[in-house]
This record gives C-alpha cells, structure tokens and sequence, in this order.
DNA sequence: GGTCTGCAGCTTTTT
DNA sequence: GCTGCAGACC
C-alpha cells in the first residue's frame, strides 16, 4: 500500500484517503483518474477493512469495467471478485433479475436494442395510424427517449402534453409502446434503469437490501449521467452517504442522449459537506497538446473551471494541414503514418479520430493496401440481418412473449407465412390481448386463415417449440447449430447463388464461435446470460489495443483511451463544429468538449486536418476551417505543412503517391502473378480475409479485380497493389 | 404471397 | 452515393 502512495501526488492521495461521505473528484483528462480509483478501492479494502461486497463501482463502458477490475485484482487479488464493478446497464440487469417479479415482470425479461425498439414504435404508430410522413419515427423515439431519461413515465407525458396536437400524439405511441412492452416481458435500455428505479420506489425491501449492501458507491463519468441514472446512485446512496463520484464536466459529451451536465456541477448542491477534490495535474500529453485543449475549453461559460498542467516538456508543436479535398486528407494522413513507420513508431501508436462514422471510408479506402487499421464502431456485427436473425430465434425461445423477434422471423426462412396471415393472426391476438406465440397455440380458432396457412403455422410452432424444450440442457452454441439446420436457415443461404450469402454463412460460424467462447468464459452460461451479454456490448469493448494497426474511430468512442499520436480529421465547420451547432450554443459548447477530449488523447503529437471540400449527399461542399483550429494560439501550431508544399500540381491527386509507392515496393514478395488469378478463385487478402474472384478487368492498363469478400462485402482491388494470395 | 423498382432521406455521436 | 422501404406488378 506505502508503495502506491509513493506513485501518487498530494491530490491523488487525498482522493484514495477520503473514504466516507460524499466526494466529487474532478478529475481532468490524463489525470490519473483509474489509478486513483483503483487505488482507493485496495486502500479501503486493505486499510480500512471494508467488504469488498459493499462496493459498488460503475463505470461507462464493460472494458473500463474489466480493466478496473483486473487493475484492482493486482493489487488485492481475487477477492476483488466480490465486488460489483460494472456498467449501469449491467448492475441494473443483475439487480432486475433477481427481484423485477415484484413489479410485474418476469425475470427471463429479453432486452431490446435500439433496432427491436424501432421496429416496435413503427408497429405502435401503424396501430394508431401514425403517418409517418406528419411524424417520423426517429422523432417520435427521440421524444420518448428524451422523457425516459428525466424519468417521465408515459401516463405523465401524456397528462402534460395533451395541449399539444403533435406531442400528444407522440404520447399515444409512447403509452402503446409501454403497454406492449410489458406484454412482451421486454424491456429497452432505457427500462434497464427506469425499472430499477421503480423497483427501489416501490419495494422498501429490495431497496433497504441493496442500501445496506452496497455502503460505498462510486461513478466513473458521472458528467454523463442522466437524470435516471442520478436518481438511481442519489436512491442508493440517500442514507450511509458513501458516494464518490469522478468526472471530468469539460468532457461530458453525451448531453444529446440525455446526460445532464448539471448532475456533476450541482453536486455540492445535492450532497451537503460534499469535499471536492480536483486533480488537475496531467500525466499523460505534452505541454504544447495541453495548452491547445486548455485554450479551446476555455472558450465555453458553462464550466465548473480548471486547468491543466504538466511538468512534461512542451514537446512538438501540434500539425495543421488543410488539404484540397477530403481524398486528400485521407492521402495526406496515410503518407504521413507511413512516414512515423519508417522512422519507427508502430502503427499501433497511431489513432485517426473523427466526427461521423461516415467519415471512415475514405482512410480505410487509402490504407487498404498498405497500412493495417482497425475500425470501431459502424456497423455492429451484433446488428448483420443473418445475425439478427439468429438471435431472434434464441430471444423467442428464450421468452416466447416477445413478439418482436416472433414476427421477425416467422417466415425467415420462407415458410409460406405472409404478411396477410400474421397480419390475422396478430388481430385475433389484440383481441384477445394475447401474445402472438399464445395466439398460434390457438390457429385452428382464428378467423379467415386458409388451411394451407394453418399447417404452415403450425409447423413452424412445433419448430420454435422443439427448439423450446431442448433449449434447457443445451449448450448455447449447440442450440444455435440446431435453429440454424432445423429451421432451413442454413440450407436456403447454402441453395443462394448470391456472393453476400456466401458472407452470411461465414457471419454465423462466427456467431456460433462467439457463443463457444462465451461458453469458455462466462461462469453462467444460460442462454438468458448470453443474450444479456452480447446485447450489452459496445464495439470498444471489444478493442484490442495490442494488435499493430491503426485505430480508426469516432471522438466519442476514443473518450477514456489515449494514443503516442493522434490524427483529428474532419475540422472544417460544417463537419466539426456541424451545422447545428452554429445555431445552438449548447450544441457549439458540446462540441468544443468533444474537441477537448479529442486533443488530450495524445500523448505526443497530435496533427489536426481538413479539407476545403468534401463529399457529401453525392454533392461537393466546401467548408471553411473549424473554428476550433483558431481557438488554438498560433504559436502552438506549426505551419511546415501548408497547402504550398503539399500540393505541387492543381488537380493532380498523387500529391503523396511517392511515399506510398515506395513503402510498397518494400512489401510486394509474395504477391500474386497475373497468370495465377482467374474468375472463381478463392483468395486471402491481408485485411480483408478469404474471398472469391468475381471478375477481371484489363482494359486500363492494370489489372483490376472485383473480389467478394466473405466478411467485408465486394471491393474492387489492383492486383499489382493489393496483398493477395491464393488459397 | 413474392419480387422488382423508384424515391426519399440520410450523417452526429451509443449503453 | 447508398440504403431501405412502399407500392406496383407478377
């Protein structure tokens, strides 16, 4: 323990030592701030002999969880087991399971990802005959949502916005979808919290019980924490008034889903004789990169104030290019990534962070050939349609109520079950108020089905049941081999002659690989638990930060990571800023913490870029320089880079082909010969895996190929550059 | 009941 | 420029 407080400064280590009563712990980016949680996690265990299984800790994400958790296990050892260090959304499933009977639910409730959400409001809207074209459902879940956060239940949001024509429309869907919600047995991610919330108002017990487990609580992030989520630590924490929270107000970028600033800014407010500790020392970025982010936060009104400072050296001034197109800033980042490789950095040092996941083509599109990168974020593997598919097998057979996933699939594959027969189906079961699987026990009864349709219905009942009764002594991956024979599933991708069913299979062999290891690593492994897992998970749970290649991602998904360099690409108003946030000065303020979290991600050089123009809906835009770039002092940025130098010839896109060229011809053994490629063969790309030849084409003087990509779709690659080989 | 086609909307950000 | 969806057609 002495030898911890040796690595801490005096701050840091009154942060460890103050144990009880409420502590806010600003602590600024590159602060120390895991170690000082971690370390105050062993000092209360180990000094203070506090039960590891009173302590609460939440975190943002799983891996922040994991990595506190395995940091914490090197220090106390396994006993850091019976703690509770998770995500809210984990911490509230486990507390819902165990106790959400008494408020009418079933413990087996399924989860719905933002997609079942969706399609479940588009279903309440059809059944109120919602137009979309009067209110889009993207509004309409945004307004729901938005209530959700402040814990507004659907009964109050309807009492106060009857006035209103719109909203109170709005408010029928969001009663509707409440209702079938909970006949469903669902609940959405909002609900995980609400929910738990509820069952803490409601239930004395339940609530008395976790109070007197959990006597120290504490929040990592707790600058994005929304209402419900306040409400949820204020109920927990209302008696012993044990809670630290961490945060960092200058980073909270999460405002647009509901995060509320104030709870972190109001927090002496809300807990009397609060000690606020601030950590403002910075251990990670050079002088000159915290200078930047210190004068572009300075710039927003809304901040509790603090700045931070570093012993380091000033080290390198920042980069700024601001390149012709966006192509050429995608060229421009890989010449120069090229560049740190040869003079030693690995590309696993090198993050490409920008705004909108849209951005990502471009640089993956430039580093194809010749630099490897990893891409977070976009679309999820979790959210493919075979997958989706899959799932919604296992999520019926899990809970047989939830009639989202019953009518995704009750005709994938095609089993002669359209929509006219679960559109009777689905009226005989209003009717009734019953669940659509309990309508179908009922088919021979329901009105106006055809005898053809009633065997069909009934054959694919006594799959899902088949399915149903094996489910229990089955391992997960097993059951998944299963639904995919039994079902056709399988057998009508393998019939297709179409490439991207090809990838379909593969995506689920995957899937069935991803249950396996859940299988080797999880200690329950219910199909409920598996479900609950792989729906919770971002993809920067996911990242692997050994792996040597670039990351590319979006600022947001960089929060709490930090890189020896950094490329942020995309500053240009209207792209960073965006639009909006030039008519909102809570937007413009959002955004320049994003700037900030984005800056103090580098520990060495940060280069910042941007094009004049861009592609955009099909069209060129032109942008001017973000005004971030000028909320930078001059001095701190250097200008080697300018447009002069990097643009020799006007319209001429080969501005950094030479670096290129010749980092490539340092790479090209084993590289396929003309003669050896034919339509049909099977072959491995570097990046992108195994796939298939679909055509050749040698009317421009290099040999182009349309390769079918298991996994990554069609690309179209030259052979002399691309990294083939047959197999 | 299944398949094809034209068009609208999209770009914030995610547990 | 791409995708997903509604409506027309087979």
């Amino acid at each position: 323990m002495e030898n911890i407080f040796k690595r801490l400064n005096k701050e840091q280590i009154e942060a460890v030592k103050t144990v009880e009563g409420p502590v806010l712990i600003l602590a600024g980016a590159g602060s120390g701030k895991t170690t000082v949680l971690t370390s105050r996690i062993a000092y209360m265990i180990r000094e203070k002999n506090i039960y590891p299984s009173s302590i609460l800790a939440i975190t943002f994400t799983n891996k922040a969880a994991g990595e506190m958790k395995e940091r914490v296990k090197r220090i106390i050892g396994e006993e850091a087991d019976r703690m509770w260090i998770s995500t809210f959304h984990s911490a509230c499933v486990r507390i819902l399971r165990r106790d959400i009977d008494k408020i009418g639910y079933n413990s087996n409730f399924a989860i719905y990802d933002s997609d079942d959400q969706r399609v479940l409001i588009r279903d309440c809207m059809k059944e109120l005959s919602i137009n979309d074209k009067d209110i889009t459902d993207r509004e309409i879940i945004g307004k729901i949502g938005e209530a959700k956060d402040r814990l507004i239940s659907a009964d109050e949001f309807k009492r106060t916005n009857s006035g209103n024509f719109r909203t109170n429309k709005i408010a029928d869907v969001y009663l509707l979808y409440e209702k079938k919600k909970k006949g469903f047995n669902a609940l959405d991610f909002d609900d995980l919290i609400i929910k738990t919330v509820d069952l803490f108002n409601k239930n004395k017990e339940v609530l008395d019980f976790y109070r007197r487990k959990f006597k120290y609580v504490m929040v990592d992030e707790y600058q994005d924490t929304n209402h419900a989520q306040y409400k949820l630590v204020n109920l927990l924490s209302q008696e012993h008034k044990n809670i630290c929270v961490v945060g960092d107000d200058d980073q909270c970028i999460y405002e647009w889903r509901g995060a509320d600033i104030n709870n972190i800014l109001d927090f002496e407010k809300d807990y009397k004789n609060a000690k606020v500790i601030k950590l403002e020392e910075n251990y990670r970025s050079y002088g000159n990169i915290l200078k930047a982010a210190n004068s572009v936060i300075q710039h927003n009104t809304n901040r509790k104030g603090k700045a931070l400072r570093t012993e380091a050296e000033d080290g390198e001034k920042l980069r700024y290019f601001r390149a012709e197109s966006d192509k050429d800033e995608a060229r421009f980042v890989a010449s120069e990534i090229l560049r740190l490789k040869d003079e030693g950095k690995s590309f696993g040092d090198i993050a490409v962070l920008y705004r909108t996941n849209a951005q990502s083509r471009l640089f993956e599109e430039c580093f194809i050939n010749s630099i490897p990168y990893k891409l977070i974020g976009g679309t999820r593997f979790y959210e493919r349609r075979e997958i989706k598919d899959i799932l919604s097998y296992l999520k019926l057979i899990n809970n047989p109520l939830d009639d989202i996933s019953l009518k995704r699939i009750i005709n994938v594959p095609k089993r002669n079950i359209g929509d006219t027969t679960v559109q009777k189906i689905q009226e005989y079961a209003n009717e009734l108020e019953l669940s659509l699987y309990n309508a179908l026990l009922d088919v021979d009864s329901i009105p106006g089905l055809s005898g053809r349709s009633v065997t069909s219905v009934n054959k694919f009942l006594s799959l899902i049941n088949s399915f149903i009764k094996i489910k229990e002594d089955m391992k997960v991956s097993d059951l998944i081999k299963s639904i995919i024979n039994d079902s056709g599933y399988l057998d009508c991708l393998q019939k297709s002659t179409l490439v991207e069913d090809r990838a379909r299979i593969e995506n689920i062999e995957e899937l069935v690989t991803s249950a396996v290891q859940f299988e080797e690593s999880s200690e329950d492994q219910s199909l409920e638990k598996y479900l609950e897992d792989i729906t919770l998970v971002a993809d920067v749970d996911k990242y692997d930060e050994d792996a040597d290649a670039v990351t590319l991602m979006t600022l947001h998904s960089a929060k709490g990571l930090e890189f020896p360099i950094v490329f942020m690409a995309g500053m240009e108003n209207g792209v960073f800023p965006g639009n909006k946030s030039f008519s909102m000065e809570s937007e413009m303020e959002e955004s320049r913490r994003l700037c900030y979290v984005g800056i103090t991600r580098a520990k060495e050089r940060l280069y910042l870029t941007g094009a004049e123009m861009r592609m955009q809906y099909g069209r060129h835009e032109f942008h001017s320089e973000s005004d971030f770039i000028l909320e930078i002092p001059k001095d701190l940025i250097e200008q080697a880079l300018q447009r002069k130098i990097a643009k020799p010839v006007i319209n001429k896109r080969v501005t950094f082909e030479p670096d290129f060229k010749s980092y490539l011809n340092k790479n090209t053994e084993n590289r396929l010969e003309e003669s050896q490629v034919k339509i049909g063969s099977k072959v491995k790309h570097k990046l992108f895996g195994k796939g298939t030849v679909i055509t050749i084409d040698k009317s421009t003087g290099s040999t182009k190929l349309k390769i079918a990509f298991e996994n990554m779709g069609i690309k179209d690659l030259i052979l002399d550059m691309a990294p083939l080989e047959l197999i």
